[in-house]
DNA sequence: ACTGGTCAACTTTTT
DNA sequence: GTTGACCAGT
């Protein structure tokens, strides 16, 4: 076992700046027995900056909520105490296992969230401070997509073939790396970056980036708030610290006063959010900025089987400019890694599926216990349809079709206004829906208007601007819809689920989805769909009262998906999840699907250089299986409605060959058609590489 | 003003 | 395979 330098040093200082803690390994309260050394000391070092490098598996969480609990049993106020960590994922598996190791009471006073919802508690507390208004709406991908491209039409003409995603992913990286739009040299770039901060700002709206770059400027500029908070959260955990981008850093910094009282937990190999600007030298800075830091290795896996965790390791040891460590597993494990050749996606998911029906009715294993990893979302349809057609349960974790579904939406959009009418893009896409004589000439004209005005479009509506420029009928259409809004709005005051389901029966929307329906079964479903969402409300109502139609509205633009709900038919089953979303999870069995050049290594993220990455992704999906893992490779692929040849990923070269075997598909189920045309005397992964690239795929 | 049809283009990863 | 944009007809 390693020690780093001079953790008695460091707790000698400590000591001095707070004489009277004791040190934390001698208080009472929590039992710390079942943590190995290291872990230990993690948990029991409370005071001054602490780094603790810990490998996949090896009891990351459980020493962060360990600590967690020692601190509260130690004396320490829980709500002076604030985990942040990067995903909601992360967040609600921290939440659900501290809760059982604090009390009810201390439990409900820590702070555990995303750096973003975070942000949101700084801002819609000071906001007013940097000139926004405190019901500002968060802007989330589709909204931003929206924005970005009236911009882009409105400057670029009719034709310019730009995405908006190309420049939502150029603006997004910038800002995150802490630069502003005056540093942009693309001209055009430049000028839609600018008309797009202009804008939101008059739609009183900001984006997730916005969260962060705001949050962070609030703490700079107004020592009175910086002083608040830093009072507040005397000690800091910040989990998957190799994910911080330099302005999440920049927050940790102005958050955490001059006590220094911060524990990071990171993983390097595990960096995988590269793309959003993540520095891993945030680890290496850590010391800069937090001078004389105890640091604590994590070494001993405690998930992985030899075999699994050896393969692994020799993917990841072809990256260069790591930090090299030790990774070992009393587990030796006899099952060797497999991988199988399919000769294509459906009969990949229709392996893995029959795979895991045997692993549960075979072997006794519980659904839960095996996880499917992609590297798109995308990829989980041909899953979802295997599942359900055998009538297995399932969980698509992450994926954000709900609160994409069209109707739900609309919905949205009508609380939105409810909460910030002055927010165009939500207001325009209802204004008209369902149709209520308002064409798209009026809409247009009210947006000229409110731009001549430098006003929202709501206002413009409002106070009858619109003038003669629209016939007599849509004034009215639109005096009617104002004063709806009005009334529904006021009514939401009181009540705001009341509310919502009283203007969603006046404008007729369940007789509005009908209509717009093709067959009854799709109807049903957008039916259940907004009833589904609507109980949400009532519920999230409920539960925080506090927190209003406004912090539901939050929750939805942060978690964008459904995970604390209690709907038992998404929590149990076989996992459906992407390799990003995996992260932090561990599963008995693992199925990594689609390990294909162009998929991992992603297609796009080749262009980009960032190759490194990539390994890390397909080591982070790896390393999430505890006893079982299985690797599926197609020869070709469904892609927008043409079979296309495959190329095996390139990492399977790089995996040590001595704990991993080639399996043939044909031995787990009886052969399909197809499978003749394809060489499957094969005995080694090499061997199989050879030959596909022989064969003609075309 | 609204409806319904066809065509085209898009598909990384998350907050 | 799906969503959105555009157009022509009622």
């Amino acid at each position: 076992m390693q020690r780093e330098n001079a953790g008695c040093l460091h707790w000698e200082l400590a000591k001095r700046r707070h004489p009277a803690m004791l040190p934390a390994s001698m208080a009472k309260g929590f039992d710390l027995s079942k943590l190995n050394g290291p872990q230990r000391e993690a948990a029991s070092t409370h005071q001054g900056p602490v780094l603790i490098l810990a490998g996949a598996g090896t009891g990351k969480t459980r020493t962060i909520t360990a600590r967690i609990a020692h601190m509260v049993s130690s004396g320490i106020a829980p709500g002076s105490i604030l985990a942040v960590t990067f995903t909601n994922k992360a967040a609600n598996e921290m939440k659900e296992r501290v809760r059982g190791m604090v009390a009810r009471g201390a439990a409900s006073k820590l702070t555990l969230c995303t750096f973003h919802s975070l942000c949101v508690r700084l801002l819609r507390r000071d906001i007013t401070k940097l000139g926004y208004k405190s019901n500002f709406t968060i802007y989330t991908g589709s909204e931003q997509t929206g924005l970005i491209r009236r911009i882009l039409v409105r400057r670029g003409g009719r034709d310019l073939k730009i995405e908006p995603g190309v420049v939502i992913a150029a603006i997004s990286s910038l800002k995150n790396r802490g630069v502003g739009p005056t540093a942009e040299e693309d001209p055009f770039l430049h000028m839609v970056w600018e008309e797009y901060e202009r804008e939101k700002r008059a739609l009183n709206a900001v984006d997730f980036d916005d969260l962060l770059v705001l949050g962070s400027r609030l703490l700079e500029k107004h020592s009175e708030t910086a002083s608040y908070w830093g009072e507040r959260f005397r000690y800091i955990m910040v989990d998957e610290f190799q994910d911080t981008n330099r302005l999440q850093m920049d927050l940790l910094r102005r958050l955490c006063g001059t006590e220094h009282n911060v524990c990071v937990v990171g993983d390097d190999d595990q960096s995988i959010y590269g793309w959003r600007g993540a520095e891993i030298t945030n680890i290496l800075r850590f010391e800069r900025f937090f001078p004389d830091p105890k640091v604590i290795k994590l070494e001993e896996n405690y998930r992985s089987t030899m075999p699994i965790l050896q393969t692994a390791n020799s993917l990841i040891r072809h990256n260069t400019g790591r930090r090299e460590k030790r990774l070992w597993s009393r587990n030796s494990g006899e099952e060797k890694v497999r991988v199988v050749l399919l000769p294509d996606d459906r009969e990949e998911a229709r392996f893995v599926i029959s795979g895991i029906e045997a692993g549960h009715y075979g072997e006794g294993m519980k659904w839960e216990s095996f996880a499917v990893l992609f590297r798109t979302n995308r990829q989980s349809r041909l899953f979802e349809e295997e599942l359900r057609e055998r009538r297995i349960p399932y969980r698509m974790i992450g994926g954000q079709s709900f609160f994409d579904r069209r109707e739900i939406k609309d919905v949205l959009a009508y609380l939105t206004l409810m909460e910030n009418p002055d927010d165009d893009i939500h207001l325009l896409r209802v204004l008209n829906t369902p149709p209520r004589g308002i064409s798209t000439k009026t809409a247009e004209e009210a947006i000229a208007v409110s731009r001549e005005r430098e006003c929202s479009v709501w206002r413009i509506l409002c106070t009858g601007g619109l003038g003669d420029r629209v016939s007599a009928r849509a004034t009215n259409a639109v005096a009617a819809f104002v004063e709806m809004i009005v009334e529904f709005t006021e009514a939401s005051r009181e009540n705001a689920a009341a509310a919502i389901r009283g203007l969603l029966e006046r404008i007729e929307f369940s007789d509005f989805i009908r209509r717009s329906c093709k067959t009854p079964e799709e109807a049903n479903s957008r039916e259940e769909a907004v009833e589904s969402f609507l109980g949400d409300l009532d519920r999230h109502l409920e539960t925080h009262p506090k927190a209003g139609l406004r912090g539901f509205l939050d929750s939805v633009a942060l978690n964008g998906d459904r995970d604390n709900d209690d709907d038992l038919e998404k929590k149990k089953g076989v996992s459906l999840i992407t390799m990003h979303a995996a992260k932090g999870l561990e599963f008995p069995v693992v199925y990594v699907s689609g390990v294909e050049e162009g998929f991992i290594p992603h297609k796009r993220a080749l262009e980009d250089g960032s190759l490194d990455e990539e390994r890390r992704l397909f080591y982070v999906g790896l390393t999430r299986a505890m006893k079982r893992l299985i690797l599926t490779v197609c020869i070709t692929r469904n892609k927008w409605g043409q079979q296309v040849g495959c190329q095996p990923s390139r990492f399977l070269d790089e995996l040590d060959p001595e704990h991993v075997e080639s399996a043939d598909f044909q031995s787990f189920e009886p052969p399909p058609l197809e499978a003749d045309q394809v060489g499957t005397e094969v005995k080694s992964i090499l061997a199989m590489l050879q030959d596909i690239e022989d064969v003609d795929l075309r």
